[in-house]
DNA sequence: ATCGGTTTTGACAATCATTATCAATAACGG
DNA sequence: CCGTTATTGATAATGATTGTCAAAACCGAT
C-alpha cells in the first residue's frame, strides 16, 4: 500500500510552486532552506514516484541532468524551457507526435518512445543577456 | 595549434566502425580490447573536440548517458536509435525542424536548441524480444 | 488510543560517468 | 635534430544518483 507522508506532501508542493523544471538537488536544497529536515535520498525516490504516477514530468537538461516539473494536464507533452531561468511552456505537438510515431514504424521500429524539447532564452532573460 | 596524434585518429576509426551511437566508456572499452593502450581521459578528450568540430554527433540516452556517433552528412540532423544495439538511423526532419523554431519564436523565446530523438527496437531486436 | 506488521525514511556508503590535475611525452616548425 | 608547446594518461576529484539497513512513521484493526 502508498503511505501518505509529510515528506511526499512536501515535495509535491516545493515541484507546484516551482516556476518551472528543477533537479531533484536544488528541490532538497530549498526544502532544507525553509526548514525542512527531509533526506537527499526521499527526495529522489518521491520524485521518481511522481513521475511514475504520472503528477510529474522529467526531463534531461542539456547538460544530463534529470529535472522534474508538475504537471498539470495528465496527457502526454511536451516543453519550451528557458536555459537561464527554467520557465516552462507547455506544448501541445499531436504532429511532431505522428511524426515520430510514423517516423519509426516506416523503419520497421517497435516500442518507439522519444524525446522532444525545446529549449531557449524567455523572453526576460533574452533581454537580460542583450 | 592542432596536432595529429594516432590517439585522436584511433578514436575517429573506432567511431567510424561502430555501427551506431556509443558511448566513452564502451569506446575506450573496445579499443583497449583491440590492443591499444590509450586512456580514458584521452578517449573523452577526443570525443568532445570531434563533437565540437561537426564530425561526431551527440546525445544523452535515455539513462542519461553521453553517446557519440560518426557522423556522415554534415548538416543539422536527428535520430532512431535501436534501445537494444544501438543501431542508428538518420533522419530527415525539415518539418521538425521548422515546427521547433516557431514553437519557439512564437512565445518570444530566442537562440532555440532542441532535443529530438526517436528509442525504439530495431527489426532484429523486435524479433529477439518478442 | 494502542498495537503490530509493513512501508518509508534518512544518514551514509557505494557507484558510475565525467572532469581536473600535472608531470612526462610526443608532434611540428624551424 | 631541437626546443616549444599541445597532448597524453594515471590518478584523484567531482557530482549526481542509487543501494543499504536500522530506526521511525503510517494505517487498519483491535
Amino acid at each position: 500500500m502508498k503511505r501518505n507522508t509529510w515528506q511526499r506532501q512536501a515535495v509535491r508542493d516545493a515541484l507546484d510552486g516551482a516556476a518551472g523544471f528543477v533537479s531533484a538537488q536544488d528541490l532538497h536544497a530549498s526544502l532544507r532552506e525553509s526548514g525542512s529536515p527531509i533526506g537527499l535520498a526521499t527526495v529522489y525516490r518521491a520524485l521518481a514516484d511522481l513521475a511514475g504516477e504520472g503528477d510529474a514530468d522529467s526531463l534531461q537538461s542539456i547538460e544530463g541532468e534529470s529535472l522534474y516539473r508538475a504537471c498539470a494536464s495528465g496527457g502526454h507533452h511536451h516543453h519550451l524551457i528557458c536555459r537561464s531561468c527554467g520557465t516552462t511552456v507547455e506544448i501541445e505537438a499531436d504532429d511532431v507526435e505522428q511524426w515520430a510515431a510514423a517516423t519509426a514504424a516506416r523503419h520497421g521500429f517497435t516500442a518507439p518512445q522519444h524525446v522532444i524539447d525545446v529549449f531557449g532564452l524567455c523572453p526576460a532573460c533574452s533581454r537580460k543577456a542583450s
